[in-house]
DNA sequence: AAATAGCACTCATCACTTGACAGTGCTAAT
DNA sequence: ATTAGCACTGTCAAGTGATGAGTGCTATTT
């Protein structure tokens, strides 16, 4: 348990350091603090025993461990007023498009302006949604494009080639057969409702003199299940003075190119706000970084992550108010 | 006119430039000819006083000016044996999936990774597609997803919520009337088309009453002229040595976040293989790149282009045969 | 006349030293 | 319990000198 003394140290240390990207020393704190240097010394170096601080090398100032950052956020900041200024975030909302997947891009395009972190948002998980509606358009000869809307108003689309035995009418029964079965079917259920009924039913006639045009059926919904994200201000990372090293621009560079983002904001059982703090983030390339998440509803069916993304030297105290006022009322926007 | 010593070094200046990324000197030169140092140095000299070469400083070997790699380009390399290892690129081409979209974001995938450059592609232009159907999915209560689908087989969707005052049946309504007025017109012209028969027919009486839908269906069309395109492999452009500035990396990274790629391939009259070297591209940010590119048909009305960004210090002679060799195969893959 | 050898000169780069500075830990004094 | 004082440690920026690659020019060779 730390005392109270030690709390105020540590808070200062974090805030001096988050505002300043330098290590602090003793000095800096007794100018703030009525204790002289010395003193602040002393309890900087039980803070270090303890786990809280860390310092850069030998004779460095002080610098907040991965523990020090969690005690900031998960302790020292309850007691902090964190009422935010409603002026800032107000033309957050302001104009956004009506489709709700632009509309969160946006919003985040806004959100990365705003705190000046990279930001990340997981669409609506198609997960829950159920099959609306099929519906093959035939473009011309033995070509046509699937197309499968959900409850939610999601779609997705394939072309398919029919081989030339096929004759595109039966293909357009087909649909419509696949229609009255798939009707309200959560989409990830599909794949196994459709081998199903393929078994039991009488499209296996339809469908048996040529299993392609199942296969591409099947390829459509599969696709359909791939997560979509959305990355937004990417380059914002750079300004941080952590990465004034090309190396690991680099390392940031390629793990935001490569689809591996979404490890970010994997198990999120917690269904309030997250926080990561550096290697928690299981990711190497971001060992040095936080991440702060928030699920978020859209609709009963339909939930989403939205995340800011900044170095474990992040403004925690600002992110985490904005995180949380924008999540309940993205949630507003379109339920009513 | 170049005396063909000249050109011989010349070529040599650019092709060792190219593949050490240092300033070539009259000693590596002489060994690759049989003559002295001095004597390369007074044709570098001659080839500096006319604009083909450059230095650093004073006192450092010489580097290929914009003019210099123009050069190659347009007049030595057409002297060069340019069949490719068609080895290299055989897998290119295989198991691609059959969504043509999709298709051609894989295939830029492979070429970056085949190049070690980074890859843009346009998507075939909507431009000249015309509609082919119109298709309104009621979800819930006064709300629908309006689906366009061209002749190509692409589809742009938006979600329309209605005014109270709108029966979601007369909604249909308009958009079979829709279907039947816009059927094979050009989404180019839809705005236009659509504007006309509002004054001159019928839908006025159906869309009188509340202009917001018409407002929600135009909004879906222009939405739809955007032109989209798919960068990969960003970050190879990090390996080159002339980005290791930190600087240079973030105004790169920035102006690949920003949606002003497309500024790059703007402007190609030509229908072959246009290369834009250095400040020709008019972008600040890509003021020491070169720019390649190639148009390429999906069929007869669907036209890309696909492009290969690298340093002005790039592989004109592997890029470029690599380049045309994939957009007339490309062409050929889907014509069929 | 073309090609080359020789030489003085120019820059960039690298390793090294040096001094200023910010900070610490410890001990003794308050 | 707090603080003043002091020796010590590591970082950083500036300055220095050696090294080496490369040039331009001129005189000489072929």
């Amino acid at each position: 348990m730390l005392s109270s003394r030690q709390k105020e140290v540590l808070k200062l240390i974090v805030e001096e350091f988050v505002s300043t990207a330098e290590p602090v020393g003793s000095r800096t704190l007794s100018k703030k603090l009525s204790f002289s240097p010395a003193t602040i010394r002393n309890e900087m170096a039980d803070l270090e025993e303890d786990g809280y601080l860390e310092k850069t090398h030998s004779s460095s100032g002080r610098v907040p461990s991965e523990k020090g950052y969690h005690y900031y956020v998960d302790v020292l900041m309850k007691d902090m007023d964190t009422t935010l200024d409603l002026n800032v975030i107000k033309n957050m909302f302001e104009g956004l498009p009506s489709d709700k997947d632009t509309a969160i891009q946006e919003a985040m395009k806004r959100l990365s302006e705003l705190t000046n972190y990279t930001t990340l948002a997981l669409g609506p998980q198609a997960k829950f949604a159920t099959v609306k509606k099929l519906e093959l358009v035939p473009l011309y000869e033995r070509v046509g494009v699937l197309i499968v809307v959900t409850n939610q108003g999601h779609l997705e689309n394939k072309q398919i080639t029919f081989p030339e035995s096929v004759d595109i009418e039966d293909a357009k029964n087909v649909v419509s057969l696949l229609n009255d079965i798939l009707k309200d079917v959560p989409i990830a259920n599909v794949s196994e409702k459709l081998h199903y009924e393929i078994d039991a039913n009488q499209i296996k006639e339809l469908m048996d003199y040529n299993a392609s045009i199942l296969d591409a059926f099947l390829e459509a919904f599969t696709q359909f299940a791939e997560s979509k994200y959305y990355l937004s201000g990417q380059t914002k990372m750079l300004d941080q003075p952590e990465f004034n090293d090309l190396e690991r621009v680099r390392e940031l560079m390629q793990f935001f190119e490569k689809n591996e983002v979404l490890k970010l904001v994997e198990h999120t059982e917690n269904n309030g706000i997250t926080v990561r703090i550096g290697t928690e983030n299981q990711v190497q390339a971001m060992k040095d970084c936080s991440v702060i998440m928030v699920p978020y509803d859209l609709s009963d069916s339909e939930q989403g992550t939205i995340a800011v993304v900044g170095p474990t030297r992040m403004e925690y105290q600002k992110v985490i108010p904005i995180l949380k006022y924008i999540a309940s009322h993205l949630s507003k926007l379109y339920k009513k």
